[in-house]
DNA sequence: CTGAAAGCGCTTACAG
DNA sequence: CTGAAAGCGCTTACAG
């Protein structure tokens, strides 16, 4: 055997002629133990790099501080900011994480839920795919252990959930453009219903509303999976309109960026002609010219949030499970693709 | 009590008055089981979604089928990618992986690695942390559990590491260039000695002198922490050079695209005046305008054949520690930023 | 074909 | 102040 085995509790027992229970307590300070006693102890564990089998210990009590982490897409940008902030307090709180992508598939979805449960988390936090239909899975995984969701959410499942002020941001963006005169302002958002598109649109409706801006279906486009390509198609759909918008929100920078990417290739003047507004702040915002104003999302926090909600809900469980939402608050970021107030 | 306890074995024998051993043995499919013991113990197992506890299985084999993974930022796009393919091959093998960033401290990478030892992982896959010093961690490691290095790696550490063809995809960027006709080729690359860097330098090297071109120390720059502002600011120094360069090789696309940043405040044609390659095919390396033409790593394969080596010493441990390094093979891709030839 | 017992590494109530 | 014993959920060699 080339590997080493870990030094356990009864080595360092037999080395030092003392039982297992006494050299579990030394090691654990327990008040009973002589001062000498729990030195020889410590100093011999040192000494052969004794490290506790979190596994064993974890076994007796039920908790193995390990989470489950679930996001349909890892390489989104935003989600890895929410990772970070999952990792970052995660760690510091002692719990270390597992991390799946659904790839927006809910049938892998539960099969993932499953595992996890088969690795015994303590607790999983998780973003929704799309088109999540069987809820049935998850809540028979939020009867068993907490359950917190992010991002990607549904008030039909009762657990805690996190997740941006969507109408609140998207009526700011939309307000925003108002601001610098713009009237005619379209909306690129996605045909199913998901809560982020749904609530984004609710807020670009009430902006309009709240400002005396008709409604006019012609320039509310929709699309599924919204992408950069789609943002492309739709924004020459707008072009081919005989009255032009003279602002577009899309309810992603992706699409944002294929908007501005389409309306150059029309020698569009952006903002002049046709103002630009995304949601996210990618990291792309700031490369695409002009860059691109969009709303900032707060990942770290939001993943913060979330975990913090699920490691309380471990470690002081409570009998009831209530629907609480909790909301981030993001933030306007205005740059070169509308005009700066 | 709101939480549901996981169905055990106990439980189910119990239920049927069998032991604990038969209905472990008939769910495992042992082959001393009658047909009729079998068929009500998975009946029973299934209407009671008994899942067995995967803590307790590995507990007896110390096996727990988790394993860590170490990177230094999640958030760049080439290490989410590499997460996917780990992710995606360790599930189909059984396996969950534990993910922790380092963020480029070897003093947490330390940690790290320490706690996930107590986790009990079954391997360890890493990217080394920019300046590790203290591999005596890692060695220790390294006796205790497999380990396997991705493209953050060191030869000073005996184990298996899966790579690029740094060199060779850096030779073939650079004579890319060449063969548009480009003569006075600048690089920017990383003062430190990091793997990456100085063989994308060597290969820049070798690309000059195999087409005898002179070596100019002038247009060869270095910095500290490469970033898209550092490319601004050296492509800022190139410009104001007596003899400007003819193109600029930068050994990350974030680099790159600062240079093109820099290139377009100062009305140089791109690629007529000075072309520009990356390294990386990031996704910002299409959305800035001109596209760039950049140097692919494929995430997905590194992280699928790292895993799979891993797992393969895990599951056949061989008496020698050998370091073994697996070159994946890149791909140049020629877009806007430089001439199609 | 089925069961009782040991053991994986740890903690802790119970004795002494 | 220290130790023997039980138990967490599972598998498996040993009996019968």
């Amino acid at each position: 055997m080339s590997k080493k085995q870990n030094t356990t509790l009864k080595e360092l027992a037999n080395h030092l002629n003392l039982s297992i229970s006494t050299v579990s307590r030394a090691l654990n300070n327990h008040p009973d133990i002589s001062a000498s006693t729990s030195d020889k102890v410590k100093r011999l564990a040192k000494k052969l790099h004794y490290s506790p089998n979190l596994f064993a210990k974890g076994f007796r009590s039920h908790k193995t501080h390990i989470l489950g982490v679930i996001v349909p897409n890892i390489s989104h940008y935003f989600t890895t900011t929410i990772l970070k902030g999952i990792l970052d307090e995660s760690e510091t709180l002692g719990y270390r994480v597992i991390i799946s992508e659904s790839k927006n598939d809910d049938q892998k979805q539960s099969e993932m839920l499953q595992t996890m449960i088969q690795f015994g988390v303590d607790g999983i936090l998780m973003a929704l795919a799309r088109k999540t239909r069987s809820i049935d899975d998850i809540l028979e995984v939020a009867s068993r252990i907490p359950l917190v969701l992010f991002d990607k959410v549904s008030d039909k499942i009762p657990c805690t959930q996190v997740v941006i002020n969507e109408e609140e941001a998207a009526y700011y963006a939309v307000e925003h453009l108002i601001n610098t005169g713009k009237t005619r302002i379209a909306i690129i958002k996605e045909t199913e219903q998901s809560f982020n598109s749904k609530k984004r649109f609710q807020g670009y409706l009430r902006a309009l509303n709240e400002h005396k801006i008709p409604i006019d279906e012609k320039i509310i486009l929709s699309t599924e999976d919204i992408s950069l390509e789609k943002g492309k198609m739709l924004a020459n759909i707008l072009l081919s309109l005989k009255k032009r918008p003279d602002a577009i929100f899309a309810i992603t920078d992706s699409a944002a960026i294929g908007v501005i990417k389409a309306l150059h290739k029309f020698k569009v003047n952006i903002p002049e002609e046709i103002a630009v507004v995304g949601f996210s702040n990618s990291i792309h915002s700031t490369i695409i010219s002009p860059k691109l104003s969009t709303v900032d999302q707060p990942g770290e926090k939001i993943g913060r949030t979330a975990i913090k909600y699920l490691i309380e809900e471990i470690e002081n469980p409570k009998d009831d499970m209530i629907t609480k939402t909790i909301e981030i608050k993001t933030n306007l970021i205005v740059r070169d693709s509308s005009f700066i107030p």
